[in-house]
DNA sequence: TTCCAGGCGTATC
DNA sequence: GATACGCATGGA
């Protein structure tokens, strides 16, 4: 991978990604757009690093950031070394995924961090993002930082009512404690088959198959993880009422991305 | 006011 | 196993 040490900075030239398809698209939670005239930019943090990100067409800056953290850590949090032109190319075997891959081509799947991703798509159900935005970021700034488990398994439904995260502060406190008791471990479960993954994840309250998906994909990066929401269900009732086309087998979750992000900002996909 | 949001637990059949 | 309903909160 070939960058730019300029100062502080790391400078890259990156095809197939695009800031707000990547960092806007309710995957991640944490990210928040910078209001810039010429150019698109977003501050975030990962595992408690944050970082500042700018683009102008295919080049990317990575402000305050030092060669060693791009190549740890930032690198694979972006999914750099994945090729995602060869991703499209197979998806758009389909008319209407190739028609999603157009529009929102620069989406790329985040390899975040399995116990943040637990408790974000917990608190997304039933809920929309820019409230999961917000009860998140309570969390963040009560505690200083994203909380650990044994940071919430202390917490009562009473003193995380803070949050204002209604009925799911139960299932948050149920999740934080079976993970600091390490009954839910993270390493474990994303070596597991798939299915037994989807089974112990479940043994939380509050985890139903939809979050289970959430955590396996954008969680674990178990890109034949897919998550069917409300607008998910849409599509497959309206496109693929027989499932998936066989270009999407082991990518069904990039696959998903694309539909939903698509599905959410226009108003319909073309007639298959 | 009512409906809805990246669903799930529970009751009931 | 399927289906119906309530659930905290806040924006449209």
């Amino acid at each position: 991978m070939t960058y730019k040490v300029n100062n502080n900075n790391i400078e890259i030239i990156l095809p197939d990604f695009d800031l707000d398809d990547t960092l806007d698209c309710g995957q991640a939670f944490r990210w928040e757009k910078i209001e810039s005239e010429h150019q698109s930019a977003y501050k975030g943090m990962f595992l408690e690093r944050s970082l500042t990100i700018s683009q102008d067409g295919d080049k990317f800056i990575f402000y305050n950031t030092s060669a060693e953290d791009f190549e740890k850590i930032w690198i694979k949090y972006f999914d750099l070394e994945t090729d995602y032109g060869k991703i499209k190319i197979k998806l758009s075997e389909d008319d209407v995924l190739s028609k999603a891959c157009e529009y929102a081509g620069g989406i790329r799947l985040l390899n975040q961090d399995f116990w943040e991703c637990l408790i974000s798509f917990i608190i997304s159900q039933n809920n929309n993002i820019p409230r999961i935005k917000g009860i998140i970021s309570r969390l963040c700034e009560h505690y200083d930082h994203f909380p650990q488990a044994s940071d919430l398994a202390s917490e009562t439904p009473e003193s995380l009512s803070f949050l204002r995260a209604g009925f799911r502060a139960k299932y948050i406190i149920d999740a934080a404690r079976k993970t600091a008791s390490g009954e839910i471990n993270a390493d474990s479960i994303k070596n597991m088959d798939i299915d037994d993954a989807r089974k112990k994840l479940m043994t939380i309250k509050g985890v139903g198959p939809k979050v289970a998906e959430c955590v396996l994909l954008f969680g674990a990066h178990r890109t034949e993880a897919f998550p069917i929401d409300v607008w998910i269900k849409r599509v497959m009732e309206k496109y693929y009422p027989d499932g998936l086309p066989q270009c999407a087998k082991n990518i069904e979750g990039i696959a998903q991305q694309y539909l939903f992000h698509y599905i959410r900002t226009c108003d319909s996909l073309p007639e298959k």
